[in-house]
DNA sequence: CGCCAGGATCTGA
DNA sequence: TCAGATCATGGC
């Protein structure tokens, strides 16, 4: 929409009140979103056709949008800046005390940990392009997938914090890669899953439609594309439609479960597909394990340590 | 060179 | 149904 002569606009300014405690850099830079970063005194990237510039401003938070962008709102929507989280990580916190007793203390620490970490609402498309081509790779690599893929774009480009990002690109125009431009991005056996997955994705207004869907409907209907299973397609429900009762399982996750909760093997594998003993809202407690274990691992290993044991059965909360 | 990274899929029993 | 092998690529 906004066409070549609007680089001398002034960039969209404003604050949001977020209704509870709004932890603003752990919520952004733990992998949520791939393509936000640390920056300038608070956090910026890129989701979808949004991008945005956050800082903490007291209870408050003041965005930056680049000049021509959509209204505030949308960063709020994306933010997550209305939803009741201190109550939901409350209930979570509760239920897992309640029936993993021996595990309670532990538990308690992963909410402690992450206080105040919201799960963000990103748009459809780059979050489920993303984590299609999350699928045995580190977070900044599919970050940098990702970016490669939003710079074959130039007209998406925004200026946001005095540095140059790329908008994601609509379904329509990802239609228009070539088979030279995929085999570019270097994805590996990823690139067969990308290319069939641009061909088939529903366009944006029809991916909206699917909120009104039950998440197992959505589940199935997500699970029909190649290089999404089980994780992927809880990845798309926890994070695109905020199915905060879904619980993707990834090694960090099946780590903390062992750590925390002293799953077995066969629990851990029980909880793929069915986290129901995990009680309401445990897409949240999924999120803080993720990221709990994910920081643990690196305090322990500053090269002197073990890396992450393959039978991880031993668990100090040192 | 070997192992790991927010797994998915195929195979053989 | 289900553990095990295989799949490309980049980082360290």
């Amino acid at each position: 929409m906004v066409r070549g002569e609007s680089v001398t606009a002034d960039p969209v300014r404003g604050i949001l009140r977020p209704s509870s405690s709004y932890a603003l850099v752990p919520s952004l830079l733990c992998g949520q979103a791939f393509r936000f970063r640390q920056s300038a005194g608070g956090v910026a990237g890129v989701c979808g056709s949004l991008a945005l510039h956050v800082a903490s401003a007291g209870r408050s938070l003041r965005i930056t949008l680049p000049a021509g962008s959509a209204a505030l709102a949308e960063a709020g929507r994306f933010l997550g800046v209305a939803d009741n989280l201190r109550e939901d990580a409350a209930e979570s916190c509760a239920y897992l005390c309640g029936h993993y007793p021996d595990s309670a203390a532990a538990v308690r620490e992963v909410f402690a940990f992450s206080e105040g970490l919201h799960l963000l609402h990103q748009q459809a498309v780059e979050t489920i392009i993303g984590y299609v081509l999350s699928v045995q790779s580190s977070v900044e690599l599919v970050r940098r997938r990702l970016d490669a893929l939003a710079e074959l774009f130039p007209a998406n480009r925004r200026l946001l914090a005095g540095s140059d990002v790329f908008l994601f690109p609509a379904v329509a125009e990802l239609r228009s890669l070539t088979a030279a431009e995929f085999d570019r991005l270097h994805l590996g056996y990823r690139t067969t899953w990308l290319r069939e997955l641009i061909a088939g994705l529903p366009e944006e207004n029809a991916l909206e439609e699917l909120r009104e869907e039950h998440p197992w409907e959505r589940r199935r209907f997500f699970r029909t594309f190649a290089g999404i299973g089980p994780k992927v397609s809880s990845c798309i429900d926890l994070f695109v439609y905020g199915n905060d009762d879904a619980f993707p399982v990834d090694v960090w996750v099946d780590r903390g479960l062992r750590h925390v909760l002293r799953f077995s093997s066969r629990e851990v594998h029980a909880t793929v597909g069915d986290s129901s003993a995990l009680g309401p809202h445990c897409g949240l407690f999924g999120e803080y394990l993720f990221r709990y274990e994910r920081e643990r691992s690196v305090r322990l290993d500053p090269s002197c340590g073990q890396p992450p044991a393959k039978p991880p059965r031993s668990a100090d909360t040192g």
